[in-house]
DNA sequence: GCAAAAGTGTTCTCTATACACCCATGG
DNA sequence: CCATGGGTGTATAGAGAACACTTTTGC
């Protein structure tokens, strides 16, 4: 049996036991090379993109779909995930998308899969719960679905159209993590173990879009008594070495749980 | 045709118009007496209380259908309403309440529902987003739906032991109207037209749950300049008669677009 | 010595907070 | 006059922002 064939009659299979006109997207922020980035999907038969996404078994929790979406795209588990809005307008594709049940006919065609009932199903209204994640790229292994030919991660200015609502979706999610910055274990799950006061300075640059004051970013952070300074970092650059540090796990977590009142 | 009957059949004759396995429930605010209250409906047939909601049509989004289960419990419209969290737990029943099958059976038949049709649709898994509103009591008109006997506005300290995870979902609304307190129209959408710098305050204290400091209150919430001074207000008590308060329509809008920038 | 980046210090402004003071009102 | 609550003033502490100064590094 080749491959699609298995895929479709899996799929067929476990379409009841799924949830119907529930789905889960996650936004996957990752950081790389003083860039924001996000994990992106791209299709195999026609190249449009979108953002990983799946269904919700009915004995699952919503946010479990979500951690296991997550952990099947990313192989990583234990993961910031947080759901942050759901998406349900009743007609989500894009106003210049082909919606209509042909074209969705002809998507499956084109995949090989002829299946009545997971044409039936693909054709459902979806209400999506929108959910953003904080990977370290570094530790991740990208993995795309069946229905994907890539992986990537792209930088938020590079983000091309995606499919339905899922421009909007990252938006949003963008516009949440900015909101949330002073909220968020941004740090411990964005960067590598130990890093230099200036790596941290330009992820929350690349979060917030703006330059802060390398000084005072400095000053503020430490204050909040949430990292150990470690060894110098000589880079060999003809410049004073920084220290590196890394998080105090445990002052750490204290802080985000109280809500670490840090604004910029 | 009796009620009971009649509405029966309008429910089963909607239910193809439904999207399944989808509901919005509303966390409504009100503000009466220095309190903050919570719109409640109580069923008819087993006192049981629950948080106003609904189905989504399958033609309609998922906000409208908020706006809708509002419109239809309070009368009101145009009315500030904002999505906050998507609950999807597979099983959303409280530990200790049955929610087996045949209880669900039985709770219908309570209500003299016996359409097969109704059964199947209520014994669904649903995914349900929370919506909390602000509004003023004095301008609503609250309408129990068919299996409310009725609609009553409680103080959070009064909420009652609800249905599913409604006391769940309630305390998150709690959580997120506090936190977005900065960034509410808080006091346009629960207040009277014209109000006094002390109604304002305990409004604030009512949600915060602890006391303001009065004289900074007042001039933190001038120095915003959304508020006009009218005339005074003569209470006939022996004390300086404070002024009376409006909102000035434009500057609220601009500051709410803008984000108040105001904390406590 | 020089350039570049890191670390620390200084100043100014603004805000939050606590509390003092006087004012208006009706009994 | 008094009690009560309203409106305004003031002093202090801390945060944020801008910027100056010193230190370290390799060439």
């Amino acid at each position: 049996m080749d491959h699609t064939k298995k895929f479709a009659q899996e799929f067929e299979e476990s379409i009841d036991r799924l949830l119907p006109n529930n789905s889960v997207d996650c936004v996957i922020f990752g950081y790389e090379k003083q860039r924001l980035k996000v994990l992106l999907l791209q299709w195999k038969t026609n190249a449009e993109w979108s953002l990983p996404g799946g269904f919700i078994f009915k004995d699952e929790a919503l946010n479990s779909a979500a951690h296991r979406v997550l952990r099947e795209r990313t192989g990583l588990d234990e993961i910031f995930l947080n759901q942050f809005y759901t998406f349900g307008r009743q007609n989500r594709a894009r106003p210049d998308q082909n919606a209509t049940e042909e074209a969705t006919d002809k998507r499956l065609l084109d995949f090989g899969i002829t299946s009545p009932v997971i044409a039936e199903w693909m054709k459902k209204r979806f209400v999506t719960t929108g959910y953003f994640a904080l990977v370290n790229i570094a530790k991740t292994n990208p993995q795309p679905d069946f229905m994907s030919s890539s992986c990537e991660w792209k930088t938020i200015a590079e983000i091309p159209q995606l499919i339905l609502d899922h421009n909007e979706i990252v938006e949003k999610a963008i516009g949440y993590l900015r909101i949330q910055l002073n909220y968020l274990p941004i740090g411990l799950s964005l960067l590598p173990e130990k890093f230099t006061m200036q790596d941290l300075q330009k992820l929350y640059e690349a979060i917030l879009g703006r330059p802060l004051e390398r000084s005072n970013f400095q000053r503020k952070i430490l204050k909040l008594g949430m990292l150990v300074r470690k060894e110098k970092f000589m880079s060999g650059a003809a410049n004073k070495a920084p220290y590196l540090y890394a998080f105090d796990q445990a002052k750490y977590a204290q802080l985000i749980k109280e809500g670490i009142g840090f604004s910029y």
